[in-house]
DNA sequence: TCCCATTCGTTGCCATGGCAACAAATTCGC
DNA sequence: GCGAATTTGTTGCCATGGCAACGAATGGGA
């Protein structure tokens, strides 16, 4: 790719990741989810597998190691999650969901994929594709 | 576009957006640059018009008025910008680089486009176009 | 003119996130 | 088996950013 003015990508890119994370927080606020993006992740990939080690969820959510930290802190103090003594580490521990975390996920999952198809209309399916495609160039590029 | 599995685009747009801006930070960094990212975007549009009001500034870079706040006061601290009444309106300033602020800028703006290059590396004239078109779409459904 | 709505910038609160430093625990190399 | 290096999670600091509330200033309408 020759040297010419592709500096606005960095801005569109970041404007739109921010534009996408408020949207759907103000949704999951008008709904009174009382929980935030972030925390839904966390919960979702909890679900789908109970005890990970935080170091795990952290690499799974590309997060780190801190910012899961402090994730899971905000959801033990709403009783969503508990963290687990591991059984052969006693550096770190397996994080689970409580019953009302899992419930939470339960009534969250179908509304999610509503909130974030808004996204997409008028979009096509090779235009999600070569998006796709374009982001993980980029990720992969700056590794 | 038909209800599928399109979830991931979310997680992806946010994780390379992050990405972006900590590989630029750290550029910045290893060059000693002393300033962050968004503070060098505030730079950037002052150097290319001088004595905006923070309001308009905010509207250009899509960022709030709170932030946009925090961000000049650094650039004051460090004496790269100054805030200076308006003539005609004594609610607002206009934001204006000293003459370090100015350096600032001329001392980086060449440095930023390699910067930003390495992310396109193997990708087209036509995927950079392809892709901006999808960053705006996607903007444009959720304003 | 006077009141009210609006605008502008600021402040506070909280969440995320990058980074450095740390302690405790574990693993590796010898 | 011992000491050094590494891993795990936590804490602190700072910057960004969303949001609400606020004071000061402005502008519009009765």
């Amino acid at each position: 790719m020759k040297e010419e003015r592709y500096s606005s990508y960095s801005f569109l890119l970041d404007r739109t990741a921010r534009r996408v994370k408020q949207y759907a927080q103000q949704k999951f606020k008008a709904l009174k989810l009382n929980v935030t993006v972030d925390q839904w992740l966390v919960l979702k990939h909890l679900y789908e597998r109970e005890g990970m080690k935080q170091n795990e969820l952290a690499e799974l959510l590309f997060k780190d190691n801190p910012t899961v930290t402090r994730i899971i802190d905000l959801l033990c103090e709403k009783e969503m999650a508990i963290r687990r003594q591991h059984p052969s580490d006693r550096r770190s521990f397996q994080v689970e969901l409580t019953r009302k975390g899992r419930k939470k996920v339960e009534q969250m999952k179908p509304k999610i994929e509503k909130i974030r198809l808004k996204a997409w209309e008028g979009l096509s399916k090779d235009d999600f594709t070569h998006f796709k495609k374009v982001l993980d160039s980029i990720y992969k590029n700056l590794e």
